[in-house]
DNA sequence: TGTACATCAGTGAACGCGCGTTCACTGATGTAC
DNA sequence: TGTACATCAGTGAACGCGCGTTCACTGATGTAC
């Protein structure tokens, strides 16, 4: 009974302070993205401790430098973002694959639109001096697993472009096996075209590339994924 | 005759002292080039300075702000990728549409590659703080005019999309009329597709979003470029 | 042509800031017996 | 249950740097008569 009592107490105890560290990560975090806004990239460690009314040297506590903090924002970008798609994908009905597409093309604009310094970080310019670690890669693939499984529920014939030259094939046939490993290649290279596509125009709106030229964004991009649909061969009713 | 030879005398001088001057500010535009690699946009005068040999107030005879440098560079990076991409498309018969489209991208990607921090300066994020004078959008317009070009002499059958919604429609057909003239507001969106997908490429592959992905990468660009091209409808030997 | 004057490039010091990181420390909280 | 000890969060000073911009200045070069 007593050891018991203890232990409770103790694991009370522990957890308390393990609550109180993770909420303090947090809001180190989110005083973080918030500096992203005016900042960029070129993140201070000094203002983030200002704003928390902390001396800076506590900011070490938690973080061991300036480039573990970044990972920590990087990863908290491509893991939201990645939810946010397969949210927004899992609530329509499997049959309709132009709508599973579509909901994935607004999910990642929209969360783009919403979050834009945290997706300048992850899908702009690389941080000068910043070296990626492994675990963020793996973060990153989160979001376009989710475009494989609506090419696996797809059609199944191969479209009539050319092969893919050798090297090109093999990548693109890895990344099918992995993804959508009953699809043909040539669709899944389609796809990956339809992906590319999506994070450009995503990117050409946030980083500017669409001032003075397209005005009515909504519209364009429902248009444009619309097309990638069809070219992709993802379209309502196919299964 | 005296008149005239103080005159010459002056003219003289006067173009010297100028062209030191042009000089002067071409060095520094080189030296922040090469910072823009260090340091991405966040770009040190002192810096420039230091490696210039002189101290960090003289830039200032040249450039009245480390703003102003900026937009030079931005400024001397859109125009020299819009010459590369005029350059080698210019070298193409006019009737192979395809080697036209094929030159551009190669241009644009290969432009990209020779010079990764002046593309992330401005196919990257936006500068934080930084905001972009009317110049420089009108200089981003010069490489996508030869886009224009291409379609212009391609295929003037409407593609059978749905129509763009009101709004975009709108814009779609005021890029068209600046751009080519003759050709169906239908294929000018493919086309616009197209843009944006080499350019999603490029940023992909310039960013590290292909990394443990594609890694034959020259290949892969093209045959999705040809794809591009085959969309669009822009075919060798149509008129 | 020679001379007085104006323009311009570059200096050096200063202003008022900023940064990441280390280190010895205090005081509170949690742990083991 | 109470007490000695260990862990941890946060402090404050310091190190050794960095930055953009202003300003009065020197000395060289160009201009006007």
């Amino acid at each position: 009974m007593k050891t018991e009592h203890a232990t409770i107490l103790r694991m009370k105890a522990t957890t308390l302070r393990a609550r109180v560290r993770a909420e303090m990560i947090d809001e180190i975090k989110t005083i973080a993205r918030r500096h992203l806004a005016t900042d960029g990239a070129n993140l201070s460690l000094r203002a983030v401790a200002r704003d928390l009314g902390v001396v800076s040297s506590a900011i070490y506590r938690y973080f061991a430098s300036r480039d573990e903090l970044l990972t920590a924002l990087i990863l908290d970008a491509y893991n939201p973002l990645g939810a946010c798609v397969e949210k927004a994908e899992s609530a329509v009905p499997r049959e309709d694959l132009t709508k599973r597409w579509m909901a994935v093309c607004n999910a990642v604009r929209g969360w783009a639109l919403t979050h834009p310094h945290e997706y300048a970080l992850i899908y702009g310019s690389p941080v000068p001096g910043y070296q990626a670690p492994q675990e963020t890669v793996v973060a990153a693939t989160r979001a376009v697993r989710v475009l494989g499984a609506i090419l696996q529920d797809g059609p199944k014939q191969p479209n009539d472009d050319p092969p893919l030259p050798a090297g090109a094939a093999e990548d693109v046939h890895r990344l099918n096996a992995a993804l959508s490993p009953d699809v043909p290649d040539s669709v899944i290279a389609r796809g990956l075209s339809a992906w590319v596509t999506l994070f450009g125009h995503v990117s050409f709106e946030l980083f500017g590339q669409l001032q003075n030229t397209i005005e009515h964004r909504d519209a364009f991009f429902e248009h444009q994924m619309l097309a990638q649909a069809r070219y992709v061969g993802i379209t309502a009713g196919v299964t």
